[in-house]
RNA sequence: GGUGGAGUGGCCGAGAGGCGAGGCAACGGCCUGCAAAGCCGUGUACACGGGUUCGAAUCCCGUCUCCACCUCCA
């Protein structure tokens, strides 16, 4: 992993093809983003300066049929959703990436690539269309392994007639009454797919760059058809290609729109915590498939529960670390360096919290503090420390200080009662705490309270 | 038809020739007024049939099942 980035001297370069910006995103979309935040979390831990690109595609038809249906503007339906993509971003902790550009923002980028394209022979024009040819470039279909006399070709009917070969696919797209059409020295029109991609990396990592992700299904022919393009124009583009699983519902069906199963994030999040749901996301390896499941997610929430639970007695015991001074452990590096295998690195934040929690008991402080800073780094790097501020949510704020003293004043009364050996009277008090949604436990130093986080 | 991926203990999920990843659940113990948490211990699993090997979940051959992609997809 350490060797692959290499373009630029100390310098890591992402381009991540992002929402495509037809509905609000769904856990298997969100998988795409917080996979590929670990990446530059871990690159950015590892001494690299990330330049991260995450594009969003708000012309496409989808979109424009979305709208059609709703009778409003594409461009509304398209800031919509844009607008729910960057709050699930926001919500699972995925840092903000340095450029997010939209494809309606590079038309002249766009022009410039497909009249470079058109120039060298790559792509001819059509009725107000411009398609590439991909008899022009031998190597179409490589990196999906596809050969092109194998595939079944497009039942494109529309367009047809225009293609020299049906197996072209569209740069330009001639204007239709009711799309959103620029200008172009082939007609009105707007771009097609998957031209945005190869002028937008050009445009902010330049001809040449270190890592290109999506999602698996993206390979063929998003991706191809990018590799075609921009080569074909001369550029070297990506060095590097990660491709993430995607997430089945419980049947092992993929999610999506049109099968009616999909979870979106918003519903996601009322079952368990954004963090939670960011774990449950994050512990499999990118490359496998999640089988989506309520269960499957509460599993994760406990065990990140466990995790904070040490860090938030642990910060008790020894104040307040700083998790950029921790150590990884050796393990999880190994782990991270290898394809991310962010699996096998869970393990050993596992180890280090066996050992933490055993110094906790015995009030070890150097030990606790020790393991404290080594664990909150490493979920740091996973986007997982709990007591990284962004997991604050805020709402509560006005409220806290009136239910720390309630409470305490509750836990008052029933250490009173066990003072008196009165247990009777302490586990109602405990009870209906609990009835309440505050989960009361008792440790050497005292009674310790946290809000349940099932509710 | 072409291409790629998968099948691991009650469940999730790593690994990829010898050493039982890790988590969740369960059970026993320690601790505890009780509970919770924590710690200690308990599970010999790798779709099936052959083969190679001193040794196979891992390699080879065959079979079965599932999933995805093949111009909408994260």
């Amino acid at each position: 992993m350490r060797d692959f980035v290499s373009r630029e001297q100390g310098v890591a370069s992402i381009y991540l093809c992002g929402a495509t910006v037809q509905s609000p995103p769904h856990i298997g979309h969100i998988r795409s983003g917080v996979s590929f935040d670990v990446l530059r979390r871990w690159l950015a831990r590892s001494g690299y300066r990330v330049v991260f690109c995450r594009n969003v595609t708000d012309v496409e038809d989808k979109v424009i049929a979305k709208a059609a249906d709703e009778g409003v503007p594409a461009w509304e339906v398209a800031y919509r959703n844009e607008r729910a993509f960057s709050a699930a971003y926001d919500a699972l902790g995925c840092l903000p990436p340095t450029i997010e550009p939209r494809a309606t923002g590079h038309i002249p980028e766009i022009h410039a690539l497909i009249q470079r394209l058109i120039d060298a022979g790559n792509a001819y024009a059509a009725g107000g269309d411009v398609y590439f040819s991909i008899s022009s470039w031998p190597t179409y279909g490589k990196l999906s392994g596809q050969r092109p006399d194998a595939m079944v070709p497009a039942a494109d009917t529309e367009t047809d007639d225009r293609k020299r070969d049906p197996r072209d696919f569209a740069l330009w797209k001639s204007a239709k009454p009711g799309e959103p059409t620029w200008d172009s020295p082939w007609g009105p029109g707007r771009p097609g797919w998957h031209i945005e991609c190869s002028a937008m990396s050009e445009r902010y990592l330049g001809p040449e760059f270190d890592i290109h992700g999506g999602g698996i299904d993206l390979i063929f022919p998003h991706h191809e058809n990018e590799i075609a393009q921009s080569q074909a124009a001369g550029n070297g583009f990506a060095a590097y290609w990660l491709h993430n699983a995607w997430v089945t519902d419980a049947a092992g069906e993929k999610m999506s729109k049109s099968l009616g199963n999909s979870m979106l994030v918003t519903e996601a999040i009322k079952r368990v915590r954004p963090v939670e749901l960011r774990y449950y996301l994050v512990a499999p390896h990118y490359r496998s498939m999640i089988s989506a499941s309520d269960e499957g997610m509460e599993e994760a929430a406990t065990a990140y529960r466990r995790l904070e639970s040490f860090v938030d007695r642990a910060t008790e015991l020894v104040g307040a670390v700083d998790p950029a001074e921790g150590v990884l452990c050796a393990d999880f590096v190994t782990a991270m360096d290898d394809d991310l295998s962010v699996p096998r690195a869970l393990a050993a934040v596992h180890e280090v919290l066996r050992e933490g929690n055993k110094a906790l008991s015995q009030q070890d402080k150097d030990t606790v503090r020790g393991s404290l800073i080594a664990i909150r780094a490493m979920l740091a790097v996973l986007g997982l420390d709990p007591h990284d501020p962004q997991w604050r949510t805020g709402a509560a704020d006005d409220l806290t200080g009136v239910v720390d003293a309630l409470v305490a004043l509750a836990l008052e009364q029933r250490q009173a009662a066990r003072g008196r050996k009165d247990f009777a009277t302490a586990d109602a008090i405990r009870d209906q705490l609990g009835r309440a949604g505050v989960a009361v436990e008792d440790t050497p130093s005292g009674p310790r309270w946290s809000l349940r986080h099932d509710g």
